[in-house]
DNA sequence: CTCGCCTAGTCAAGCGTTTGACTAGAACGT
DNA sequence: ACGTTCTAGTCAAACGCTTGACTAGGCGAG
């Protein structure tokens, strides 16, 4: 009873046959105006009378139904994780941007770890979208062949059928690497994200196999991706890496050094005077912490542009570039000093 | 030629009368199966012939056919502006968490000013959604009759006909004005954010009024929400308050206080010290700043959580509840200290 | 005068589901 | 033997749009 009148006042949507009756014309020449279809099918007079009626009775497309006798949609999804995280806010805006209006776009996100990625995909899909876009790993995410054409972001180990768009993480991490092992550090703590995703195995192995080759070392510990999280594992991890010796610290992401920073100062540990910190992302508030964070910068922002330009290509049916590199490059600032006086 | 090649090898949608062929019985069958419906009018073992073959198949429901049918589509819209402000990304996190898998959600976004926040809202209602909810003003956005149920977020002078969740924001910014007199403050700059939202014209009233009525001043300024543009106004006006003996400042929201505490540490006027500087929202950097920030903190995932609560209700048809307030607590950090002897 | 073509449209099938109405056959009571 | 009630399904209309096929009427060419 209450069910109903909850619903009650709501205003019936407007089809294509009301507007074809108030102008009298057919659907198909409502349609036909619409969508400035065959223009010459219609004549000009009865294209405005039927806007006109269109526009007075507040009519609007039914994409569903479109969607379903065309086989298209005009719409793109954007499939994310890490919500917390302001990378994928970043990235978005890219997309946003460079995709204009030319379609319009839904995405859908959980945080890291949530059940609902696959459902969220399902949604996509079923909601017809003419293709979507992924952000970080997701190959569990995608099906085997997906009925749309799929973009993957910072895969780097994403499989070779999709179209990928990816950071050039291992030039980041070795320079990261070597401005570390010119500063002296030797022996260091590397904050891994508790995520699989290959970007994450990426960005680790690069920066240890480089700090390796110098005869430094490099000790593990993972956190989930929140600051809270971080600071947690830190406050566990810090005495051990100090009776190892460790003079630095890298973490996988940028909340992560967010984390680590904030517990490093209630322990009081000197940044970067008692021990140097640096991570990968550079979000617009790494420069902001106290000291500023000196990170390995992955343009999000212009992530999102490639990938909606690469996208909007692979919908045209141009098949060509299978995959585009965006460079990664070493911002230095005040958090990696020289290794403290010994 | 080549767009031909594109869209080549892409696997074609299966549908319920695939999946009706396969397993010998009608797609009445097979629906009835998929939803678990009419549970005896189907015999047991043929409900497991039919999941087997959908499974062996990877059927999965059309959306856009279904809600067409129903009217319903299980899907529920999400419309923000503010991408870059990691305010959206808790709210989205609040709601997802409270809707788990009853609804399935789909968001739209634009950054602040981008010309297509209304036709992100026609996209959500054109793909069938059961319901919006709207963060922040958007009542340009909001049709006049909306043809689904519409929550309100945040939107103080939102209209009444519609159910809002909204922050006490009076009550915080009454606590920041009364801490700030406490102190010793006077004069006060106020850096507001540049749109016209209710939200932001509350919180600016209700500030300025206490700070008024104890025979303090208030002085405005006004800022694009994002960090660049908060250092670049407040570099302009920064003399001129200074000038004026202010002695505290408040911003609209945390993005414009990372962009001006970061401006105040390179024009070495010190926080605290020199300055008092506090902020509205309470976003998690907010205490990793140094000085770690004060705070009117605005309870972003507990206003999804709920904006997720009652928006399941209104579905319901519980027409109850029109209006949901939030508390808003003043935590006061490193910020603000008393007023610079004199 | 007839044929063909153009113009300005209309018709109806089809997209993939859902669902109320219907049914062939079996079981059952009288 | 006959009507009723179940059971386990099927049928077909409807959702709102698009689009290839079709057409009534007008006109120019042969």
């Amino acid at each position: 009873m209450t069910t109903m009148g909850g619903r009650a006042g709501r205003a019936r949507r407007v089809t294509a046959a009301d507007v074809a009756l108030a102008a009298g014309v057919s659907t198909t020449t409502v349609s036909l105006v619409v969508n400035g279809k065959d223009t010459r099918r219609v004549l000009p007079e009865t294209r405005q009378r039927v806007l006109a009626e269109a526009r007075r009775l507040g009519y609007q497309v039914d994409r569903r139904a479109r969607s379903l006798a065309t086989g298209r949609s005009g719409i793109v999804g954007f499939a994310a994780t890490g919500l917390s995280n302001s990378f994928f806010g970043s990235v978005q805006m890219g997309l946003l941007e460079e995709f204009g209006d030319r379609v319009q776009m839904l995405s859908v996100a959980t945080e890291v770890g949530h059940t609902g990625a696959r459902a969220n995909m399902t949604t996509l899909l079923s909601v017809g979208v003419d293709g979507v876009i992924v952000e970080a790993d997701a190959l569990d995410v995608v099906g085997d062949r997906p009925p749309v054409p799929i973009v993957l972001l910072d895969s780097p180990g994403g499989p070779q059928e999709f179209v990928r768009v990816n950071f050039d993480l291992t030039t980041g991490a070795d320079s990261l690497a070597a401005h570390l092992l010119e500063l002296g550090h030797r022996r260091i703590g590397y904050l891994q994200a508790g995520r699989n995703g290959s970007t994450f195995a990426v960005r680790f192995k690069a920066f240890a196999d480089r700090i390796r080759a110098a005869g430094g070392t490099v000790v593990e510990a993972t956190s989930a991706i929140n600051i809270e999280g971080a600071s947690e594992r830190m406050l566990k991890v810090w005495p051990e890496w100090d009776a190892l010796g460790v003079t630095a610290i890298v973490c996988a992401c940028d909340v992560l050094a967010y984390g680590t920073l904030d517990i490093l100062r209630s322990l009081g540990v000197g940044v970067p005077d008692r021990v140097a910190l640096a991570s990968f992302d550079d979000l617009p508030t790494a420069a902001l912490m106290n000291p500023a964070l000196t990170c390995v910068h992955l343009p999000a922002l212009e992530l999102g542009r490639q990938a909606a330009r690469v996208f909007l290509d692979v919908l045209a049916g141009n098949t060509a570039a299978r995959e585009v590199v965006l460079p990664s490059t070493l911002v230095v600032r005040a958090s990696t000093g020289p290794v403290a006086g010994r």
